[in-house]
DNA sequence: GTGGTCTAGACCACC
DNA sequence: GTGGTCTAGACCACG
């Protein structure tokens, strides 16, 4: 059950992000349990601390909260989670956007190759 | 003469990042002379270990080439800065698109969104 | 009905507080019946277990005392209520005095801090 | 070397407050490097792991920053420092007086018993 | 040399 | 059962 990680990023902020995305995706969604950190720890084929480091990040997001003695769960506000949605999207556009710009490509350049890749998918 | 230098990312990687995009802008050109180690080293207010080691990652790019005693420059290759081009825009751009689509982002979201990120900027 | 804990402290201290401080205004006085464990459980939107430990605590300090089969009673001694109040009183003022000393304050910087707090408050 | 702990609060976070004073008190500047975080590890008898949550923390503040290969170093903005001193004094003061409100002290007894305690020690 | 991450495994307080 | 903290010791990339 062991997954397969990138090297190039922290396993925990490759959970997290794991984690947002399915928040995003609205598999997870606000109030749900998630599981205990030794149950994630053993899903992920990973140490219980980095799980605890995991869970104390997206504390730290305000999109997980936990609860003494019953465990870690999606925040209630689901305005939280609405804004983490917008957040994470506006956040991947601009960087991809001044990136490709500083590499001096223009508007239509850009939007054709996202175009394209698109079809490709 | 110190620039800012983003923490999550090693600063070796940023200044080849700059480096690059200047050649794919155009401002660097096939067969430019690079400053030497410690010129550029002073001008990017940073250890020259680590200018070092761009100049060595550019090498495993292929992108420049140290000739001994005389520094070190772009390469003359040509085909391969326009090879660079491709590769980092569409690296760029597919890692773009994954992501977004993880994220549960529908292909017009996606277009309208870099649509947007465009005009404002 | 779930009251408002603060995660930093333990819950059951949190209650155990808000009850000394009750007695020690006065809206508490010896002898009272305090609510059964149930009660007071669903008043404050707690485990009974938090409870329980809640009325031990108070059993320890001497200021509670259980009566088998008729629940739990402010303690007949009013002199140790008394000593309660001032127990308090002095443990908060040197550890407030001790750590603002610490901190490096002035006594008159303290003295006229409070002083400006009171006011404000 | 090893220092003495109070059980009733986490170790890391009574290391970073005890920096803080230090700070606070002007015993550590604006730009001070702090001890690697082996180094203090040893010298406050503690595990390297806990120093760094240490780091981590002030850095979270805003009272410290890490410069990659370097060292973690007291941030050079005083203005960032001067506000510390304020949040802390203005923060402790606040807790201080609400609480002794909470217990129906009057302004006066407040007062009188900080005084008393100022005198004594 | 520096900080950052991770594992293995333990103990604790809390609910 | 839960999360939170800590130790011991390792490996890595970075400057």
């Amino acid at each position: 059950m062991g997954q397969d990680f990138n090297t190039n990023q922290p396993i925990y902020l490759q959970i997290v992000q794991r984690l947002c995305r399915q928040i995003i995706r609205g598999e997870l969604g606000a109030g749900d349990k998630l599981p205990s950190v030794r149950e994630l720890a053993v899903q992920m084929g990973v140490n219980p601390n980095t799980v605890q480091r995991v869970y104390s990040e997206l504390e730290k997001l305000e999109v997980a909260e936990t609860r003494r003695g019953l465990g870690t769960f999606i925040t209630e506000k689901e305005s939280r989670l609405q804004q983490l949605r917008d957040e994470l999207m506006t956040e991947q556009i601009n960087s991809f956007v001044t990136d490709m710009k500083e590499m001096g490509f223009t508007a239509s350049e850009i939007v054709e190759g996202v175009r394209k890749a698109l079809e490709n998918a």
